[in-house]
DNA sequence: CAGTGGTCTAGACCACACC
DNA sequence: GTGTGGTCTAGACCACTGA
């Protein structure tokens, strides 16, 4: 990075140009997991004021370039990660192949649009199971499935009252059924308070959020919401789960 | 938005707290495309200042609620377009029910990504279609298609030189060939210069960058790199491609 | 032209991690 | 403690839109 000044002629705004030489001497002088020069210095030395460089290292940090924590500081991002998120049609979640960790379950009422996906009352409690995925180390999503009660087949035991045993009893019981078609949508949200304290992050920040309606026999058996760090993931589909491409 | 001042005892950030209250009052004070006071009245209104005011703001922005247009005002956006972007096996792009529009062809070396995708030479050219996909009066997308003159059928008369016409020429000996599997991988990336002009957004903006590889006998024979609006576009997948969704 | 959002500055203080 | 990134302020000027 042996930039120390930069003259624009354009009246391209400078963070942008900031974000450009950065880039290239991310590419090119900095190893992965390197850290970097502390904001006050490399403001210092491009000759701005910090908020500018911020608003750089903001947009490589969007693009999953720069990885930042407070109190410890900047370092090269790690390529991101490919996670698979084909709709396996005729199959439910925890079934085999699923690497999904179930952390916990309550029955609740859920929120208006999950209600409106799900086609029960607003106030009717579902089963909400939590579960989380970690991939290298990291938990990079976070899932809540919820499941109409109605919607299962009915057994004595109920199992536990709550946490991750009456996950678990939830999703076997799910798997009685006969397992049926699978709308999804990805769109891009912000992480709430709770989810980025548990995907280690910023409240705020980027999140790409999968909303997957299951059903079976024509009817919305349930209904999934998963929130996959933008940061770090890459959402994949087809054979070849990973294949590499980094854009720009 | 009767709300005048905010006070916080929890020591929340100050654009949280405030891009939440704004959050509820868009939900019940405001109609779609209603414009919202300017940004120095809004952060006098809240007794903050305009750069923590922006931070809300922008949040909101992200997450597709509000509009914002230099010059103009910041107005309530309509909810997301929903694009079906389901890979669809053994089609290619550009036939039946395809509605995007090609606007350009040249033939050049790709970048180095792409070329790794498609197995090719770093600096051997490659025929590079242009399209846009309009939703509802908006350039929402924007599509570069990559397809090694390799991989095509040879034929006597090579179409324009450049422009749509080349593209619909090349297109259409695509579609010649025995289409075969499709991988295809979602990520959050950021409008490039020349994206976000044709875009109408600004550079940096948030798009969802969908990469596809078509395979041919078992050879790569095609590779798009399309980029989405983030703050307008839901991608979805599936029988029913718009079901509706928002949220948080 | 006046009014809007976009950029930029030079500070200050806070929350957090690590020693 | 010290050092890091995160938040916040109170200004200033610029670029753009539309009357």
């Amino acid at each position: 990075m042996g930039t120390t000044q930069l003259d624009q002629q354009q009246p391209e705004p400078k963070h942008w140009h900031l974000k450009t030489v950065l880039s290239a001497a991310l590419d090119t002088e900095f190893a992965v997991g390197q850290a970097l020069p502390n904001e006050r210095e490399l403001a210092a030395r491009f000759g701005v004021a910090r908020a500018t460089l911020r608003q750089a290292l903001d947009q490589l940090e969007l693009e999953g370039r720069l990885q930042r924590r407070r109190g410890v500081g900047t370092t090269v991002a790690p390529p991101r990660v490919g996670v698979d998120v084909s709709p396996r049609h005729h199959t439910w979640p925890g079934g085999p192949g699923d690497t999904w960790i179930t952390t916990d379950c309550v029955c609740v009422p859920p929120p208006a649009a999950v209600a409106r996906l799900l086609e029960t009352a607003p106030d009717a409690p579902v089963e909400t199971v939590r579960r989380s995925l970690v991939a290298q180390g990291q938990t990079v999503a976070e899932e809540l499935l919820y499941v109409p009660p109605a919607a299962l087949p009915p057994v004595g035991d109920r199992g536990a009252p709550h946490g991750a045993e009456r996950g678990h009893g939830v999703l076997a019981r799910l798997r009685l059924l006969e397992p049926g078609e699978q709308d999804r949508a990805i769109e891009l949200g912000s992480a709430t308070a709770e989810q980025a304290r548990r995907l280690d992050r910023l409240p705020g920040s980027p999140v790409l959020v999968v909303t997957t309606r299951y059903v079976a026999a024509g009817r919305p058996v349930a209904a999934a919401v998963a929130t996959y760090r933008a940061d770090t993931c890459r959402l994949t589909f087809g054979n070849q789960p990973a294949f590499p491409f980094s854009a720009s």
